[in-house]
DNA sequence: ACAGTTATATAGTAATACAGAGTAGCTTCG
DNA sequence: CGAAGCTACTCTGTATTACTATATAACTGT
């Protein structure tokens, strides 16, 4: 899908944090699950930033685990703060979609209803 | 709704261009629209950035008109590349809604598939 | 005359995804 | 051995966008 980095916004931490709730993981893989889900355009550099932001405001716990194919990953998992956001991103965007999809269907109401 | 203009970028163009659409209107009632749907912090500000950004791409076309309760308005209206990127919008909001929503609802994937 | 509403306009700021590149470890294969 | 290729994390700089805050202007009502 061509050039969707605008709508994006906002909603790629939401994915990441989403993926991680699912269970212990790390930049490289989340990136590839992004990919996966159809973002394919996502590259690790966009991953790193979010996975920083989250770093920064302690919304994960990090361990660092040696791999057999190359470098020690940095294994995530999301602690209560971190739940606590993730509700908060499916609130907001399950509020934006209700009010984007109610735009595209209904008839606009001549003045305030 | 708190804090949720990171998710609105990208898509409160997709909702001007939709309220355009439906029939000439000004920005300062565009504003009006937007903050009845449900996204109430958004000020008129937000909204001329969009309507001049609209301009400079060329995608609607503009009618000053006097008005009986204030200085005069700019009526706007889609031209064909207006609609053509209408389209392009919703086609992209469709992807990326369907995308999260099933990143939502389904269990991943242990790899690839 | 003054406040309130309607209405357009603009400069500066913060947040975010992306482009592009670098570093490092491991495997494979000639 | 050495080069390529994949895995994996890191970093710098840039573009886009919504928001803040403010200014300007026209009209209405008291």
């Amino acid at each position: 899908m061509e050039n969707i980095t605008e709508m994006l916004k906002g909603v790629l931490e939401g994915c990441v944090l989403e993926i991680i709730s699912r269970g212990e993981t790390y930049g490289y893989e989340i990136t590839q699950h992004i990919r996966e889900l159809g973002f394919t355009d996502v590259v690790e550099g966009t991953v790193y930033t979010i996975t920083m932001r989250l770093e920064k405001h302690n919304l994960v716990n990090i361990e660092k685990k040696p791999s057999t194919k190359g470098p020690p990953r940095k294994f995530y998992t999301l602690n209560a703060a971190g739940q606590e956001q993730l509700e908060l991103f499916w609130r907001k965007w399950g509020f934006i979609s209700s009010k984007i999809n109610e735009l595209k269907t209904k008839q606009i109401t001549s003045k305030g209803e």
